[in-house]
DNA sequence: GGCGTTCTAGCACGGTCGTGCTACTGTCGT
DNA sequence: ACGACAGTAGCACGACCGTGCTAGAACGCC
């Protein structure tokens, strides 16, 4: 019977190491080598649990969306639709340093998702599960044109988490608060709210 | 008195293998060496007039700006506001072959610009102008609220770029057409328009 | 202690990269 | 033809990469 590691918090340790790099300079600063260094760890050690690199960036991915689903596990259920729609997006969008750490990672993977085949599948399950996320938090409100109120909110949620990504600050989070319950405020529904 | 070449037209002919290449296979895809390759010519000529990597990509973004700003230029001039204003902002959004070649070259070289001093200042430069590009059409309309419209229509366009972009045909150009009007004509203004 | 297994550590290979640098070619003016 | 210069071509270096592979260390069980 051999000594054992704990292969899971292995693998988020080194999914945390990967995130800090990802942060500080993009995923081209993300190495085996580079991963081993900034966990403390031998590339030997960080390949015993990743096979390959595209597994350690796949998981490293994963983590994030875990962490966003406990957030929203662990919501209060609010009393208005309108106020429980907004609390749901607010847990994508870059408004504290844990999620904006979160959005860069998820910004620099889906760039390389689009062009690396190993990424692909990853990058779309991700895609598809916050499209999902509007669109649950959106039904709340009944929308008169669902799929357009999807797209619209989706690629608002995205162009600003973008942006304060690109840029820290611009815009400020107070900013995007704003420009999300304004706009949600004014989606043509087919009931009140 | 030496031979010469038309050091511009090679530059151009060189900025549209690297947007090939990125389109292809992404920001890493783009090499001294691909480059050449791509464009016919031996990494020496490449080199020759340009220097260095950093400044063959800004020239290739750069070259982009050009562009839009030519479709720009060529609008007719439309009868009502909110005609013109969407006639502006379709100008980047990637609704035909051409500017969703352009949107991913866009989308490769702002991931990369955020980590990388060399090319940040041209990435920040890239986003000013399409910020002032799209206050500028907003003001067309007298939003209510011209900071909020802005962040909000700069956003909801640079999201629905990044989407197309990511996954083509998701959104497909008349959901884009539909959501960008739509979302026009729901700003509040402070005028009849 | 021996054994089996996991885990750590690191060498090595082939590959690509950006960039420094040099030599040669092609062209035009004198 | 010669000279000057721009342009072409390519070698080379140091750096880093992903990954294959091996050896040794650590550990628990018998």
């Amino acid at each position: 019977m051999p000594r054992l590691i704990d292969a899971d918090a292995r693998r988020r340790e080194i999914a945390q190491a990967a995130w800090r790099l990802i942060g500080r300079e993009g995923l081209d600063g993300v190495s085996v080598r580079s991963v081993a260094s900034e966990a403390g760890l031998a590339p030997g050690s960080v390949r015993h649990v990743f096979r390959t690199q595209a597994e350690l960036l796949a998981f490293a991915m994963s983590v994030i969306g875990e962490r966003v689903a406990e957030r929203l596990a662990a919501l209060d259920p609010a009393p208005a639709p309108l106020d429980a729609a907004v609390a749901v997006l607010e847990q994508i969008l870059p408004l504290d340093d844990e999620r904006h750490r979160e959005a860069e990672v998820w910004h620099a993977f889906v760039a390389r998702a689009r062009v690396d085949p190993e990424l692909r599948a990853v990058g779309e399950q991700a895609d598809d599960a916050l499209r999902d996320l509007v669109g649950q938090a959106l039904a709340l409100l009944a929308p008169a044109d669902a799929e357009l109120a999807l797209e619209d909110t989706y690629a608002l949620v995205d162009g600003l988490t973008l942006h304060a990504v690109l840029r820290p600050g611009r815009p400020a989070p107070d900013t995007m608060r704003r420009v999300l319950r304004d706009h949600l405020e004014r989606l043509p529904v087919t009931k009140a709210r």
